[in-house]
DNA sequence: AGCATTACCATTTTT
DNA sequence: TGGTAATGCT
């Protein structure tokens, strides 16, 4: 028996032991809330609650994993019946039920498609409605793409997003909307799904179907939910209609940490979440077990003038520990180099596994990642370009997902393409015949591409003897070694290599349909090396939930981070400084802002400026330790006696109550105050937008050419 | 029709 | 910088 009074505290007792009911907890960063979840699974397990009718939906695969994984340690003995747990993401989630109940209005097999696959889709549809032809301005493929994929999460039209957020396209909504039409034919009569499709389909049959809903929700009697913060409107629609019969519902997440708007998250969700359910419990972790306590300072804050719903102030009992630098190297050339000497330092003290290095966007850490080869330290990087180098995977994969589903378009265009001289064109053409069964043209075709039929073959010869996921996956590879070493002469070896971990993949599921779901909605390149001890380098995105003894975060100035496309809308503005929020909250022990004098600028021509981003320049200087680089590569520390420009500091020991965001004008949080918004004009800087209401009388203000700025309302005129 | 070359463009974050 | 789309060649 677990003795749940003693390790748990008081709050993290409550959400363990409170079973029946909805219940919200608001989970500080490093609050346990990991710890808190899995002790609850114990708990329900120990109470006899039968793993399977426990749904665990987390954000990524990795947070399931480590959830289970822990459960499984606290458990000892009964870890198998933790393993029973059902959940994943909303989509694995949610594709794992519309396999079984396909949806109506589908003909013949499921299948997923991948962003890529989706771009592919998307261009088809674009080019047989031959818009954009010639237009130089016309919205790039991707871009289109990101435009359908954030209108539907929003639930919003496309004209709407246009207005809000891509004005300079506005001219093209009617023609972005004939290609939406047509996209979602296409779909439709391939029997195609892409990543939103799975969600609003499962939300429709569910709706449709009563006797299934009611089925569900005694399978799934007790519903978890991690960083609910990151749900967007049909997640928490689908959370109401699995729980809304028993309504053992526990959400867990922080309004400090949502990072996802972009891709159409609603923290609104978890303030409206009591309303959802009434009678919720709201229980709170405020206590951090993570980071010493200057890093929590620090932290503390970066949220100190944020609007808050669910205000808390963390705390620790952690003594001690070393004050966060402030580093601020020549360039970001320099700043390479000083990351790499701070990580070999650190590497005396920790092992390469407890040291990061975030950035905000993948293309940043080019540098470092030059600069760490060099001196020969092992690293692995997270998110930024994933698909870049696994075309190989993806090429097998397709091969495996003709064996299962003989009519999968995207597979088949994959695997067509493969062989010489056959394009766009002959694909879709052989397709069709395909489809139609129509012998004539495919024998023409095999006559005259050797290499096709024997693919056909292959794939018949597949089918018909059923094998192991492990054993049909060499037998692909095994058929794709002449292709690979065609196609990629320069770096085969590598990609073979990545091939055989598919290989060690497959070997772990029984069922091949679950493998390829699974390899189709998670990013396949994460598994690798993931045994393997080295530094980590990740997007602050790909970051989230974990924790380093040791973290660097680089490239802290203005257009990067805050990324330039951030610098419009207030909201948006908010959402970079919960992200810097989050990156800062991974550090245990150390954490090194690096905020490099100049950054490389193509437009620019080379090395311009740059000014220290306003996260870093908002800092009360008594919570960091100033460290300049020299010309001649030392480095000096600001002395405290030297004067601050800053003014001192809007820091209440007390912090702010709950309703503050009202009274500064940000408002991001709906209701209460008015948005800043629109444009003032200043006698130096001239036209800029208003980002921000810094209170009690102070704008921040983007001027073009000269950045952001704070300055007092009374040097601004209003427009 | 496919494929190589050139010219140009726009730059985030992810299931 | 690199990826993408129009252009031109086979």
């Amino acid at each position: 028996m677990i003795d749940y009074k003693n390790e748990l505290n008081p709050a993290q007792y409550e959400a363990a032991t409170t079973l029946e009911g909805p219940m919200l907890v608001i989970a500080g960063a490093g609050s346990g809330k990991t710890r808190t979840v899995v002790y609850r699974l114990a708990n329900m397990v120990e109470q006899g609650i039968s793993a399977s009718n426990i749904l665990l939906l987390t954000f990524t695969r990795k947070a399931a994993q480590e959830m289970q994984n822990r459960a499984a340690q606290l458990l000892g003995q009964s870890a198998a019946m933790v393993g029973g747990v059902q959940g994943g993401t909303f989509h694995a989630f949610a594709y794992s039920i519309l396999r079984m109940h396909k949806p109506d209005g589908y003909e013949g097999d499921l299948s997923v498609m991948d962003s890529a696959d989706a771009a592919g889709a998307l261009k088809h549809c674009k080019d047989m409605l031959s818009l954009g032809k010639g237009d130089r301005s016309f919205p790039k493929t991707q871009t289109v793409m990101g435009l359908l994929s954030k209108a539907r999460n929003k639930e919003l039209t496309v004209e709407d997003v246009l207005r809000r957020e891509a004005f300079h396209l506005a001219s093209y909504a009617g023609d972005l909307s004939k290609i939406s039409e047509s996209y979602r034919g296409f779909k439709r009569k391939h029997s195609l799904m892409d990543y939103d499709d799975l969600l609003f389909e499962l939300e429709r049959l569910l709706k449709s179907n009563p006797e299934l809903l009611e089925y569900y929700r005694d399978r799934f009697k007790y519903i978890m939910v991690d960083e609910f913060q990151d749900t967007n409107l049909v997640q928490a629609r689908l959370v109401r209609l699995l729980g809304g019969g028993h309504r053992n519902v526990m959400a867990v997440g922080d309004d400090a940490q949502s990072i996802y708007a972009f891709r159409g998250a609603n923290v609104q969700n978890i303030l409206d979440f009591p309303d959802m359910f009434p009678g919720t419990k709201i229980v709170k972790l405020e206590e951090n077990y993570r980071s010493v306590q200057p890093v929590l300072n620090l932290t503390n804050a970066i949220l100190d003038d944020a609007p808050q719903a669910f205000h808390k102030k963390l705390f620790t009992r952690r003594e001690g520990g070393q004050t966060p630098h402030v580093m601020r190297p020549l360039s970001d050339l320099t700043q390479a180099s000083m990351v790499t000497s701070k990580v070999s330092e650190l590497l005396r003290t920790y092992p390469p596994e407890e040291i990061a290095v975030l950035f905000r966007a993948g293309y940043q850490s080019y540098h470092v990642e030059m600069q760490l080869g060099k001196l020969g330290v092992k690293f692995k990087k997270y998110g930024g370009v994933r698909y870049a180098d696994a075309a190989h995977v993806k090429d097998v994969l397709s091969y495996i997902r003709l064996v299962v589903n003989p009519l999968d378009l995207p597979a088949f265009q994959r695997m067509a393409s493969l062989v010489k001289g056959i394009g766009a064109k002959t694909c879709l053409k052989l397709y069709e015949a395909a489809q139609k069964a129509d012998r004539s043209v495919l024998h023409k075709a095999c006559a005259r591409y050797p290499e096709l039929q024997e693919d056909f073959k292959l794939l018949e010869q597949l089918r018909t003897k059923p094998l192991t996921p492990a054993g049909l996956t060499s037998a692909v590879i095994e058929h794709y070694q002449p292709r690979l070493e065609a196609n990629y002469p320069d770096d085969y070896p590598r990609r073979q290599h990545g091939l055989e971990q598919l290989v060690q993949i497959a070997a772990s599921y029984n069922d091949v349909d679950l493998m390829l779901s699974d390899l189709c909605l998670e990013d396949p390149t994460t598994d690798k090396g993931e045994d393997i001890s080295a530094v980590t380098l990740s997007t602050i995105h790909s970051a989230k939930g974990l924790e380093w003894a040791a973290v660097l975060l680089i490239d802290l100035v203005e257009d990067r981070f805050p990324s330039r496309h951030a610098m419009n809308k207030a909201e948006d503005f908010e959402e970079e400084r919960r992200l810097m929020y989050v990156a800062c909250t991974r550090a245990r022990d150390y954490l090194g802002l690096f905020v490099p004098a100049t950054i490389y600028d193509r437009s620019g021509g080379g090395n311009t400026p740059a000014n220290p981003s306003p996260f870093v320049r908002d800092l009360p200087d008594h919570l960091y330790e100033d460290w300049r680089e020299n010309f001649t590569g030392t480095l000096t520390r600001r002395e405290a006696s030297m004067p601050s420009f800053r003014p001192a500091p809007a820091y209440k020991s007390t912090g702010k109550p709950a309703g503050a965001g009202a009274e500064s004008a940000t408002g991001s949080l709906g209701n209460g105050g008015k948005p800043a918004s629109g444009y003032c004009t200043h006698k130096i800087f001239g036209k800029g937008k208003i980002i921000q209401h810094v209170p009690p009388d102070k704008y921040r203000v983007n001027f073009p050419g000269f950045g952001l700025k704070v300055i007092m309302a009374q040097y601004l005129t209003m427009e």
